[in-house]
DNA sequence: TATAGGATTTAC
DNA sequence: TAAATCCTATAG
């Protein structure tokens, strides 16, 4: 609930597609209680759509799973799970339930965070895990409330998409323009200058108007 | 039951 | 450029 980052966003908003919700999300603030009890939070820069059991690069495009249930769930909560048996990545679930959406959460500017060891990067998807003490004993909570919650913050000046980072298997799926980031941040996973550009040009990044802004 | 490989990161 | 490290998905 309210705290000094205001009003969590409500479940309800995140009922939408997960390429509108990746694009709003840039600028949200994460904040998370860890186990110690501190509360560390993070400004969103990064983000990947993940649209539905068609996209190849997408965990739902194997069916339904115990580890792609949350998926599968209504809209708000968290999707986390373990990739090369060493980091967990944190997941918005987007879209109406039974519609298989998310989307990645990918780097976060740190607000005055350190993690529990110390960690100071929030430019990776499984450095910001760490960083704000997110793992899969988050999976499935909801994402209006502690220990986990999503705030409205500062949108970007400038929108860019690229193709998402790391899906090389998903065929013609890894060449969609899926990944938003917040063009002025620094603390993107992999920069601008090094993110094949998307592939088709003028498809320009556009905020809805449902956007919420401080 | 066995095996291959992954929405990554770090170190050599 | 490769190792770390474990869980899931598929094959046998």
């Amino acid at each position: 609930m309210g705290d000094a980052f205001g009003p969590a966003l409500e479940r309800t908003w995140y009922a939408r597609p997960a390429e509108a919700i990746a694009a709003d999300l840039l600028g949200a603030v994460l904040r998370v209680t860890g186990r110690d009890g501190a509360v560390r939070a993070g400004r969103i820069v990064e983000t990947e759509a993940y649209v539905g059991p068609h996209d190849l690069a997408c965990h739902a495009a194997r069916g339904r799973t115990a580890r792609t249930e949350a998926m599968f769930g209504p809209a708000g909560h968290a999707y986390v799970y373990l990739v090369y048996g060493l980091h967990e990545l944190f997941n918005v679930v987007t879209g109406e339930a039974g519609d298989p959406q998310a989307v990645l959460i990918r780097a976060i500017e740190p607000l005055a965070s350190r993690g529990p060891l110390g960690e100071v990067r929030g430019d990776g998807p499984g450095r910001l895990t760490r960083l704000l003490d997110v793992d899969r004993r988050h999976y499935g909570h909801p994402l209006d409330r502690p220990p986990l919650s999503l705030h409205p913050g500062r949108a970007p000046a400038r929108i860019v998409r690229t193709p998402r980072i790391g899906v090389a298997y998903a065929g013609a799926w890894a060449a969609e323009p899926l990944r938003f980031v917040d063009a002025e941040s620094a603390q993107l996973s992999v920069p601008l200058s090094r993110s094949s550009p998307a592939g088709n040009s003028s498809r320009g990044a556009r905020r809805s108007s449902r956007t919420p802004s401080t």
